[in-house]
This record gives structure tokens, sequence and C-alpha cells, in this order.
DNA sequence: CATCCATGCAGAAACGTACCTGTCAACGAG
DNA sequence: CTCGTTGACAGGTACGTTTCTGCATGGATG
């Protein structure tokens, strides 16, 4: 019952450690352990004794000893890459937001937690946090982040399949160009003559893939592209760009735009040209926003399931960092999502005075 | 040269230690952590060919030792309040977003991480990261988590002012009176003779600061309160309770939207009903994104400023961690933004052909 | 009765670092 | 010549766990 003060220091009021709980039980340190892990054979009744007096003492273990200890911290880096000085850019925060919060509670689930790492942080805080593996968002061709992590040792997981030969543990990603097909396809079925494409001037293999699959639909339909390019990390370009397109001698009737905020801007552009959507101009963008449910027209995305992805992507590292089944795939794709909208059919759906609410955008 | 093997254990090829550098230098242990870390007195000679002989074994200090030792692990937690199982919530993405990048940049800048930690986490994984101190997103009135962590001792610094007798180390916010107080005053200098409120039903600190707001708004101005409340974590509830709002019998002619997807709920609600903006109905709502400025019309929004709170935060918090000033203010007000745009001013501008594109919203 | 195994627990060795406490040489002052 | 001083390092301990190994005890088995 008293504070039995065997403590070694006279120090006072410091944490209670584990071996202020033994001697409070009366047990050895092991006992506390063991019983505190649930290891060991130890009969019901000493196990719920210590677990009494560990509670009783605030008993709380220390994270860094027991990392120390077993080699595993429960911590996994999750790495974005960055223009300038920001992590994550403006036209992926809806991606990004929706993808981090799936990998968030993924990995809660398997009782890890994320660390946020930008690419480009000093080297010291990367050495500072012990991590049992890293996520890296959409690497680039020869990441020396990735590379100094995999000499480590440590699994690395990338959202985005790997340019080059970056030696990543395993990978998540999309068919692009599968999706960037469809999505054309899905164009010309509404009555597009002529598709034009705003895209971005980086080499990332989003970027890269998805204006290849379109160059690719051109040739084979025999259609000269139509496209425009602009810096994506700039958070003005996209709308000077969407401008460009329209204003173009061969002006496109439909416009699939590669990123978020393309949507508004093409938009905005059509209605200073006085074009309407869909009836003069189809309308497609990539964009995990709701607010494309509700603008007007309401607009037609593509959806890369971010959730799903974020997801994916903790697994994958989780199952590495565990040494679960070693002969697991290491690459997945997920399925996109195309949510068709009014700017993509070519005859405008009546009228209705209230129409119903969007619904929630799950999974 | 050569690998003097006297590692005092027979596996080969476990990464190198602190030890294996002093011997492999030649000098002891004491000398390689000094040389290392900048401290003790050493000759620049020494200090030199320690560093050169880690850098050639690779050498990669121990985080947990380090924290196990120093007593600080150089990480802070960024807890989120959840709705459901999620981490973070529909309505706050942009926000969410623009602040964790913030607070992300002003921990790295000065040698910290953040690790993500949702408030409902599971009480081990809170435990098994050793954290140097907490933010804290909007916290509940007897928050748990923020009890049980000042408890332990660690400072805690919340990202909205704390309800009732919450323990926190100190605070950021805005002044979410004096903003609706000034919106609304905006409005009614627009023509707005009665302005409606779209509000949540949720207890948390913003929405009854800026609903009591708009209520002794009203009882000043004279005007009946005109307003409709929804859960705001329930993605589809904002365009139904819009709807609500402009088929009531006493409409209201001007609308401020609690949260971010107000807006676009708002105007298409008016397009149902047929309502102009800002001709019939002028809108504001409370938003980071920018998409509100190529909406038709563009809406005016109410900025918090979250990249300044995420800063302010988490320099707060560092502060205290590392005992700097001890008597520094413990607490922040970080002044809003209203960025006025067409769908707030009475008198619609000329309609130009091609109008500039959208500013950056920095800062 | 001797043997064997399962049970319940204790001792002690790591884990890799930081830092406190020496030790030893050189050196100038008295 | 002696003595404090200072520079340059080495030794050793503590941080708080986990876990390997080992030691009793007691009942079942031959």
């Amino acid at each position: 019952m008293s504070r039995t003060d065997t403590s070694r220091r006279g120090s006072r009021q410091s944490r209670a450690g584990i071996r202020d709980v033994a001697a409070a039980a009366g047990v050895s340190i092991t006992t506390v352990s063991d019983a505190l892990n649930g290891k060991g054979r130890l009969p019901d009744a000493t196990r719920r004794h210590v677990r009494e007096v560990a509670d009783r003492l605030g008993y709380r273990p220390s994270a860094a000893a027991r990392t120390l200890r077993t080699g595993k911290s429960g911590l996994i880096g999750l790495t974005v890459t960055t223009y300038g000085d920001e992590p994550f850019t403006f036209t992926e925060f809806a991606y990004f937001a929706e993808m981090a919060r799936a990998a968030t509670s993924a990995a809660l689930a398997r009782g890890y937690a994320l660390v946020i790492l930008p690419a480009t942080s000093r080297h010291d805080v990367w050495q500072n946090v012990a991590l049992d593996g890293t996520v890296v968002i959409d690497p680039s061709d020869h990441d020396p982040v990735v590379t100094e992590l995999v000499r480590q040792g440590l699994p690395v997981v990338s959202d985005g399949r790997p340019a080059g030969t970056l030696p990543v543990t395993a990978w998540v990603d999309n068919d692009h160009e599968a999706a960037v097909l469809g999505l054309l396809d899905h164009l010309a079925a509404a009555g597009a003559r002529r598709i034009g494409l705003l895209t971005g001037n980086t080499t990332d293999t989003y970027t890269r893939l998805s204006t290849t699959a379109y160059l690719s639909w051109c040739e084979r339909v025999g259609q000269d592209p139509v496209y425009e390019t602009y810096p994506a990390h700039d958070p003005c370009a996209g709308a000077v760009a969407a401008d460009r397109l329209l204003a173009r001698p061969d002006r496109p009737d439909a416009v699939y735009g590669l990123f978020d905020p393309n949507g508004t801007d093409l938009l905005a552009a059509a209605r200073r040209y006085g074009l309407r959507v869909p009836d003069d101009l189809l309308l497609v963008c990539c964009s995990e926003s709701t607010v494309y449910a509700a603008t007007e027209p309401p607009i037609t995305t593509l959806s890369l399931k971010p959730r799903r992805i974020g997801t994916a992507v903790v697994q994958l590292l989780i199952d590495a960092i565990e040494g679960i089944d070693e002969n697991r795939p290491v690459e997945q794709v997920i399925p996109t999502e195309l949510i068709v909208r009014t700017s993509s059919q070519r005859r405008r759906s009546p009228r209705t005075k209230v129409s119903p609410p969007r619904s929630p955008a799950q999974d």
C-alpha cells in the first residue's frame, strides 16, 4: 500500500519504471514484463495482480527503451515530395488528404503511427526518428531518400510505380494508361470529335503515363493531339493554361484536365468564351474533390481511389516489416473510377426543380 | 583500412554502432560521441578524423538509444478529432491540410517531426511512441487524451481555445466572434436586409462562438435570426440544409455558411430556386479552398489563416518543450481574412471577356 | 524411489547512446 | 623542484526495457 521507496535514486517523483512496479507487486521485473505483455507462463492471478499494481502506479512503459530493445518503433514514415520548401503541393490536396487519412487509419488498426517526413528534410531529422519502414508518395527517378532508406535495410513502399531502377520493396499504383484510354473512349462515345488535354510539364510518372496514353489514343483514332502543359505546382498557372487551350484555333470540343483544380479552371474559361458545358464542350478532370458534384453543371471526374491506395500501401509495408508471407505480391494495381456527371454527357439532362443532395464519396 | 573485427559478437553485418566507429578510428566511444555532437574539447584534427571514419562505415546513430539517454525524441504528436473511426473530417479538408502543412514545415525547421495521432487511437499506440509534446486540434470539453498527456507532464498546445477547464499549456485561435461580426457588417453594407446562417449542430468551440456571434449581431440590429443547423461531419447533409434554408418562407437575402462545402451547396441551391447571386442572394462561406475563386460567380470566403495557425502552434509547443522563455504568451490570436469576391457585392461587376487568372493563396 | 517434465518465477545480459568522472602528459608559475 | 592547470582523451555507468537462461517445486510416470 505505502510507497515502498526502494528506488535506487533519491530523486523524487520521476515516472514509475518497471522495477518500481516489480517492487510494489513483490515480483521480479521479468514477471511484470511478462504479465503486461501477455507472454511467459503465469497464472491469471499473478497477471491480474501485476496489472492492477501497474495501473495504480500509473506505469507507462518507455517507448524509447522498448524500441531500443526490440528494434521496432511502431513508426512509419510518410514521405511526400516537395516543391519549393513546402510539403505536398497545392494540386494534390484532396488526393493527399484522403490518401493520408486512409493510411493513418490502416496503420493505426495494426498498431502503427505515421510520421510526416518531407523528402527534403534535413538529414538530421531523418536520423533522429526510428522508423520501421516508409511510405513514399510518387518518388522521383533516383530519389536519394529512398536509396538511403533501402541501404539501411528499411522496407519502402511507394505510391506510384517507381521510375527507373528505384529499389522499392513494393508499390501500389493505378493503371493510368487504362484510365485515360477509357475516359477518352467515354468522351468519344458522348460525341467528342476533338479531345484536348490539360497536362503538366513535370516528369513524374503520373503525368508522363497519362500524357503518353493520350498521345497514343490520338494516334489510334487519327486525331491531332491538342494539349497545353503548365507547371502543375503553380497555383495560378492552371487557369492561364485552360484559357490558352480554349483560345486555340483548333479548339477542342472536349477536354480532360489532369489535375484537381482543372475542372473549375476549365469551367471558368469556357464561360469566358461563351461555351456551354456540355453542349459546346465536354469536360472531365481528375479529382477527388466533391465540389464537382455541385458545380453548374456537375463535372465528371476521374477518381484515383486514394483511400484504397493509402490502405494498400500501408498493408504492404507492414507486411514487409513484420515479415509476413515473404512472397506476397510486391505490386498492386488499384482500379480507377470514372464518376460520370453532366459535363460529359452530350444530351443535357432535363432540368429538375430540386435535385437530390449529392451522395457521400465513401471509399 | 581492413575491417578490424573487434566486434563483441560473431554476428555479421549488423549496422555499425558507435563503438565500431571508435574501434576503427582508434579512439574511445566518448571521443566519437563528442566529435559527432560537437561537444567536449577536441582538436579539429581528431574531430575530422572521427567524422570521416563514421562516414566511411556508414554510421547512423540509433534514434532509440539517443532518445532513451536524453529523454528527447524530437517527435511532436498531431492530434485530430475524429468523427466515426476516421481521422479528421470531410468539412475540414482544406483547412486541415494547410494547417498540417505549415505545422510540418515549422516543426522541421526546428528539427522536429510530426506524428499523426487521432484522438481515438488505441491507448497502446499512444504509449508506443515517445512524444516530446502534442498539438491538439479543436479539443473537446474534457478531452481524455489531453488530460492524460498533461498528467504525464507533456506540453500540449491546442488549435482552438480550450473549452471549460482543459489544462493546455498554450493555445492559438482566431477571434471567431469578431470575424463573424465583421462579415455580417460587410453583408449589411452590401445591402443585405435579412442574413441567414448555415451552421452545425455540434458543440465545438468554433461552431458555438460563430453561432452566438450571429445571434447577438441579429439582436443588435434587430433582425430575426434565420438559420439552419446540420451535422457538419455528414458529407451530404450540407446540401439538404442549404436547400431548407432557401425554402423557408422568411427566405434570407444573404447567407453565411460556416463550413467549407457550404459555398457550392448554397450556390447549387440558389440555382434550383432561380436565385441570382449576388443580385438576389449574397453569399459568404468560411473556406480555405481556392475553388471559390473560379466558381460562377466567385464566392467571398472567410479564411481562418490555417498556415499561420499551424506555424504558431508549433512554435509555441517547441518553445515549451525546450523551456525557452517560460513567461511567453500562452495564448495567441490570429486575425482572419475576408476575401471579398463577387458573391457578396450587390452590384455585379461588368462582365469581362477574359478575366485574369486567380492569384495564389499564399500565407 | 528415482526420473522427468511442466510450471512459476528470478537473475542478468544485452540494446546503443550520452555524459560524468577520472587519468595522464605537458607546461608555466612560484 | 613542486604544484596547480589545462588539454585530450578513456572508463564506466545509467537510461528502461525485453528476453535468454536457469533454478526451484511438485506431481506424474517408470
